[in-house]
DNA sequence: CCCTGATTCGC
DNA sequence: GCGAATCAGG
């Protein structure tokens, strides 16, 4: 049967822990898998918990973009009160995030379908690489992905998915390697 | 150029 | 309700 991937009440309580806990619409869409960032925004919004990040009032990003279809000259009204109004929220001081799995399963580093990436040493290795890692790391021919990984996550975009695949997917759902 | 979220609107 | 396209900004 085919598993419809949609907004269902796991992936809806993933995106909402994810995105409370800071991270980037992008970021959870790469987790979530099948939805792209603007999938992420948009069920944000949908939700009623977009507005993370709020610039203070007078903050030259606050000026608010509305007419970007409609040439519509609407004056502004309840955006920008809204933006007037005071913070009753407390900005939760940065959490390093939880982070997620660090190393994948052993059992998959074996099965891993080498076949993008050039493969670097650990001395290659920065920080925007994918840190999959590649043979025995026991062995001076260990080696890691070193594609480009997604900024914040220490895999690539293919990496990441077969990373995070989310428990409730994981089961049937092998579209591992065939996304856009 | 990389990224971020915000918004609109056709579906 | 959904999300691509688009916008605005860092």
């Amino acid at each position: 049967m085919e598993v419809s991937l949609s907004w269902t009440d796991e992936r809806v309580d993933l995106l909402r822990r994810l995105w409370e806990d800071g991270q980037s619409a992008s970021k959870i869409a790469a987790q979530l898998g099948g939805v792209t960032r603007n999938a992420v925004i948009g069920k944000v919004h949908r939700l009623g918990l977009a507005g993370r990040v709020k610039p203070v009032a007078g903050t030259p990003a606050t000026t608010r973009k509305r007419s970007m279809r409609e040439s519509e000259p609407e004056a502004a009204s309840v955006t920008e009160i809204a933006a007037e109004a005071p913070e009753p929220i407390a900005i939760t001081s940065h959490r390093p995030a939880p982070d997620f799995p660090p190393v994948p399963p052993a059992a998959i580093v074996d099965a891993v379908p080498l076949a993008v990436s050039q493969r670097v040493t650990i001395m290659d290795l920065r920080e925007s690489m994918c840190r999959w890692p590649m043979g025995d790391p026991t062995t001076p021919e260990f080696r890691f992905c070193g594609g480009r990984s997604i900024t914040g996550l220490p895999y690539c975009t293919h990496h990441a998915q077969i990373a995070y695949q989310p428990a409730a997917e994981r089961k049937r759902d092998r579209r591992v390697a065939g996304l856009r």
